[in-house]
DNA sequence: AATTATAGCAACCAAATGGTTGCTTAAAAA
DNA sequence: TTTTTAAGCAACCATTTGGTTGCTATAATT
């Protein structure tokens, strides 16, 4: 099975899909599948795919009403990235470290 | 063309290439392909392919020295990634709001 | 009850992706 | 100078991806 947040970075490694999910997030309301598929030159069943995709990432919510299915943006899967993204943190101090040290030798 | 963010994103969707960054992060020193590619199980050419397309979305430095090419992490790229993110951080409060407002229904 | 609208299922398609191999070029070491 | 070694080029391959269409099921509207 494929990890977490590599299934983030996969869902969000697609412009459509980094684009509905921002569309998303803007809605102040949840949106049907047809009423996200109308903001897109895309087919309702193209934008099914994407917006299953980005569920399996656990980047949105889906809540079935009647025959409808409204979907909401999740921002707390953006964590993940930034949990990804702090790992490297602790070594961006080497690397000004070794900037400065470069300044100085040019310097001396 | 694609967008810097794009190609980022595209980069790191694939777990290899993050295992490849990784790696050079790790690494105090920069490191030439073959000694990249030892660390995989894949072949040179194919580890070729992730630096290149690595490369072009910034992500690493490529400094040719003789028949060499050594590879060193550029971990500013990352911060493509941060500012990404920024945009929705405003977006938080709103949907902190959201659950206060479900919590407070709750308990009423 | 008939019609319309929302969504699922499945098959299909072209292009992109992640990988391979074989051969060449050129630099370094023997 | 011959032989290794590092890397590039190009063709090839299977799988995944991003999209389509046609048809079905079911809920809502008339």
């Amino acid at each position: 099975m494929q990890s977490r947040i590599n299934k983030i970075f996969k869902a969000i490694a697609d412009p459509t899909r980094r684009e509905i999910f921002h569309v998303l997030v803007l809605a102040t309301t949840a949106l049907s599948i047809t009423q996200i598929a109308g903001q897109f030159n895309i087919s309702r069943q193209g934008i099914t795919k994407h917006i299953m995709l980005l569920h399996d990432a656990g980047m949105l919510e889906i809540e079935s009403i009647g025959r409808e299915k409204y979907c909401q943006a999740n921002l707390s899967a953006l964590n993940e990235i930034r949990d990804w993204l702090a790992f490297y943190d602790k070594f961006w101090d080497e690397s000004l470290k070794n900037l400065q040290d470069f300044l100085d030798t040019k310097n001396s």
